[in-house]
DNA sequence: CCTCGTGATAAGCCAGACGG
DNA sequence: CCGTCTGGCTTATCACGAGG
């Protein structure tokens, strides 16, 4: 039976058969050293360092600014501006830097347990440096060197404390503050100041791409197309211990690829956001709706129009429904009701209206702001003829609207007929 | 002057998503 | 299994205008 459990898998690689060694022989040592060489020999870069007693590599790859991953070139994300980093990440601390100066750090692990069973055996970090773009990949060669490995890695993470990552303030930062803990160190790079590239990519992209998975993100929003030398996430850990006990080192080379693309993708994705927060370049027109989204939360509400009418102006169908009714709202909040009365109108007459947002609000504009409470109540009942499937508590919404708008029409009726005295509603046809 | 319904905005709570 | 954030949903609060 096949025990996933990182307790089982760190007793197999102490105790492989029999119950006698709490650490590895001499002899596996020996060959630990082996299957290292093995291991350089099969992943690509240049090595840096393989540490003391081959505790450890480090491993260069280089790539130029014209280097395109997926859709885009890896220079163009050093036009990103600051400010919408700090809208991006939400921490007002970004806006004091740029991604030539970030650190695009992904881990990989034993598992996805947070606590101190969990540990980091592959660290990549990539930066901006000399006209290019350089990827440093951080690999322990067993449990026991990790004391020599963190040092290694604390070193090439001390002078730029800003880091990119996905999900990385819930996962990689903490487990890698653990790990130097348990080391007797400390690293605290929770305090850091981080640009954390899962928040923002699920209010870009979530609506289009369903979930928002760095791999789903990756094809989706940047083109990437990984090779079949790529390993599903899941089996990461799996590898390592297969390495750990003594199996071939040849399976790390697909972990080392697929932990490179990672930071390749953090780069690029990066890029890609801030040049739809700043309206110059968006994957699909759909993207521009998030940014506006984002923008109006942190308060930049002309900008936040240019998005959605960016979205409107290349947007499909589908796009048109989302991007009316956010730039109408936010029209409504600046004041603008003539423009936004237009908006609803348009959806009204094109009978794209879901939910009756544009007719509600119209029908409230008609009430409220022109006093046209027969009108107002057309447009109701108009909604209630709507064929979409529209939801019982809509529905009600609806019905109530209108007999108070109906009640209205009524007393107006007997006052003006009060008024002449002319004719009366109530009187029989 | 008071009351009521409505609309806009703020505040609190919880499920779900993501990393290996 | 863990840690963090977000959006959707509910609830509270306030201002306003109409009507009694």
């Amino acid at each position: 039976m096949y025990n996933s459990s990182v307790t089982h898998q760190f007793r197999q690689y102490l105790y492989p058969g029999s119950q006698e060694r709490v650490a590895p022989s001499p002899a596996d040592v020996q060959s630990r050293g082996r299957r290292l060489k093995r291991l350089l020999r099969c992943v690509d870069g240049e090595i840096l360092d393989q540490g003391q007693g081959e505790a450890f590599l480090v491993v260069r790859n280089r790539f130029p600014l014209q280097h395109a991953h997926g859709q885009q070139p890896l220079g163009e994300t050093l036009e990103a501006r600051p400010e919408s980093l700090a809208l991006l990440g939400r921490d007002e601390r970004l806006a004091a830097v740029d991604l030539g100066q970030g650190l695009f750090f992904d881990v990989e692990t034993t598992g996805l347990a947070g606590g101190t069973g969990t540990l980091a055996f592959l660290v990549g970090v990539g930066r901006y440096a000399d006209g290019e773009f350089e990827v440093l990949q951080f690999f322990l060669a067993g449990p026991e060197h990790e004391a020599a490995f963190l040092q290694a890695l604390s070193q090439a993470l001390n002078p730029q404390p800003f880091l990119v990552s996905y999900n990385g303030r819930c996962f990689d930062a903490p487990l890698l503050d653990t790990r130097f803990i348990l080391q007797r160190r400390r690293l605290n790079m929770s305090a850091w100041p981080h640009l954390d590239l899962l928040y923002p990519a699920r209010r870009l992209y979530r609506s289009r791409t369903g979930d928002c998975s760095l791999k789903s993100i990756e094809a989706q929003v940047l083109g990437v197309r990984r090779s079949e030398e790529d390993v599903p996430g899941a089996l990461i850990p799996g590898i390592y211990f297969d390495y750990l006990r003594g199996g071939p080192v040849e399976q790390l080379r697909s972990v080392f690829y697929h932990n490179l693309l990672d930071i390749l993708s953090l780069a690029t994705l990066a890029g890609t956001m801030a040049s739809t927060i700043e309206r110059r370049r968006a994957p699909d027109p759909r993207d521009y709706i998030g940014a506006g989204a984002m923008l109006e939360a942190a308060g930049r509400a002309e900008e936040a129009r240019e998005a959605y009418e960016r979205a409107l102006a290349e947007g499909t169908h589908e796009a048109y429904y989302t991007a009316t009714v956010r730039l109408g709202y936010l029209l409504k909040r600046q004041g603008d009701y003539a423009r936004a009365k237009q908006l609803w109108r348009a959806l009204v007459e094109a009978g794209v209206d879901p939910h009756a947002i544009a007719h509600v609000e119209l029908a409230k504009h008609l009430e409220h702001r022109e006093r046209d409470h027969e009108a107002a109540a057309d447009v109701v009942r108009q909604a209630l003829r709507l064929p979409g499937v529209r939801s019982a508590l809509e529905r009600r919404a609806l019905e109530l609207r209108l007999a108070r708008l109906e009640d209205k029409c009524a007393r107006a009726a007997r006052k003006s007929g009060n008024d002449d005295g002319a004719h009366s509603r109530d009187a029989p046809l």
